[in-house]
DNA sequence: CAATACACTTACTTAAATGTAAGTATGCCA
DNA sequence: TGGCATACTTACATTTAAGTAAGTGTATTG
């Protein structure tokens, strides 16, 4: 059978496994970010439209769990942290890249403006 | 802001756009066992395990509607109905094919086996 | 001393995706 | 004539993802 578990959960297939990884709405435009620097939770709320503290803490933290961002707490009374990729986060990069083409140029089929 | 309206939804990134398009469980197995010949409704149910009738009528409708998928109803008197991908379906393949080969390196990190 | 910034957490609600089970029309085969 | 295959549809239940709203502790700023 093509098919395994995986902490507690039944995966069908190798996609599936990828999805879970960097798949729903906040995960790759989340990843996308840290590209580059490391990035304040209040950065990537900045840059991210629309997206709650909710989403944007549950998200990361799973990010974290799963290995592909690191949180780092920086010295100092206010609270201050850092989020960036590991080296398995930046594995991600090309595959979301490979995504976002994909999205524009259906995008474009469409005649949807993109405001750049 | 960077949003759109598509089809009475609302769209934060081209990404969510073109997992539209070609996400959920089962949208990426089965454009991807359209590649090569076209496939009869039995077929790709054999060929796709645990997928059922209704999952896969409903995603090879919603893939149809958004033009990537082409519907035959073959001549005869039993129903039989070939499936078939379009050009713009076609253009979904390397996608996919990147999206596995990421859960399929992910899977290997983890020790996940693979019936090959 | 009150207001604000930061990085959260908690409880709750809503919406979307997926699954279960059963049924349908047509015609063929034994 | 009864059972089976094909390609579906329908009604319903469950699960998962996402959103809303409010609150927390610490510390700096005016």
């Amino acid at each position: 059978m093509p098919e395994f578990f995986h902490d507690r959960r039944l995966y069908y297939t190798p996609i599936e496994f990828a999805l879970k990884h960097i798949g729903g709405t906040w995960k790759m435009p989340i990843l996308w970010r840290l590209q580059g620097e490391a990035q304040r939770f209040s950065e990537l709320k900045k840059d991210i439209p629309h997206i709650t503290d909710k989403m944007l803490t549950s998200q990361l933290r799973e990010l974290e769990t799963k290995g592909l961002v690191k949180r780092i707490v920086l010295p100092g009374t206010t609270p201050r942290v850092e989020y960036s990729l590991t080296d398995k986060g930046k594995t991600a990069i090309p595959v979301i890249e490979t995504i976002m083409k994909y999205g524009f140029g259906l995008m474009q089929e469409e005649g949807i403006e993109w405001p750049h």
